[in-house]
DNA sequence: TGACATTTACGAAAGTCTTCGTATATTTGC
DNA sequence: GCAAATATACGAAGACTTTCGTAAATGTCA
């Protein structure tokens, strides 16, 4: 399966947080943090469609998309990639720089050990 | 700073590896995997040198080049980039989804745990 | 030294991504 | 019903990446 771009990732972004929206919604949150045009927004929309990445519900006058990929999916694509592309295929080495050079709460800290923790019990019940 | 692209990593993770090289020797170890020309991975490599990706020594009759960029510091820019563009910026959520869809040993686990207290520790000496 | 091998330099094609302008269609409000 | 607003469709430009072929430079060795 293919991955999103960059520009369609900041698009699928939005339609896993707000839902399904119309192509002005979308342009509306993006247009905060950068110029870009309507008929961008809509092109890229368009071409996600033809991809797979998107739905689209064109009863209404302005066409309701909703992401076709889960989030949880995308972010697993990109982690495989990442892994292989720069840390030599361990995924250790990925957490460990992920959580060494940037800042993490004393609490998302002890709720990645609580999980850790959760991974063993897993593993014990089925071996 | 610029990032590597696809290409450009593969070479950089044979530098990283192997230390410097001259384009033949990167080549050969390229071209185990995938069928690709010798001239290609030559004007890659210039090109990289252009970005300030590489170095090279050019007295010797085939040019050595070397990284000028770190792993470390590549991996980190990989990381800082995911997890704006697909986990809504969450280290946490990074490090979850790579430990939770991938078989992660007991051995791997348990470092990172040893490595989650160290980083503990560290914080109380500072804070 | 002269032929052959190796290396570098360079240009260009093909593909992708992002961007926007323009044209066309549809809806809305008076 | 018609003008104005709003949407969609579409083409094309410009940038970037990857790829390779060809030419020129350099080194090797018999």
């Amino acid at each position: 399966m293919q991955k999103p771009t960059d520009s369609e990732l900041e698009i699928l972004q939005v339609l896993w947080e707000n839902g399904p929206s119309t192509v002005r919604e979308i342009h509306e949150k993006l247009a905060i943090n950068r110029n870009v045009v309507y008929t961008t927004i809509l092109k890229l929309m368009q071409i996600m469609n033809e991809k797979g990445f998107v739905t689209r519900e064109e009863a209404n006058k302005a066409h309701i998309y909703s992401a076709a990929i889960t989030q949880s999916e995308t972010q697993q694509q990109f982690v495989d990639k990442i892994v292989d592309a720069v840390f030599g295929g361990s995924v250790m080495n990925l957490v460990m720089q992920a959580l060494g050079n940037r800042k993490s709460s004393k609490e998302e800290l002890d709720a990645i050990k609580e999980y850790l923790d959760n991974l063993d019990n897993e593993e014990d019940k089925a071996p």
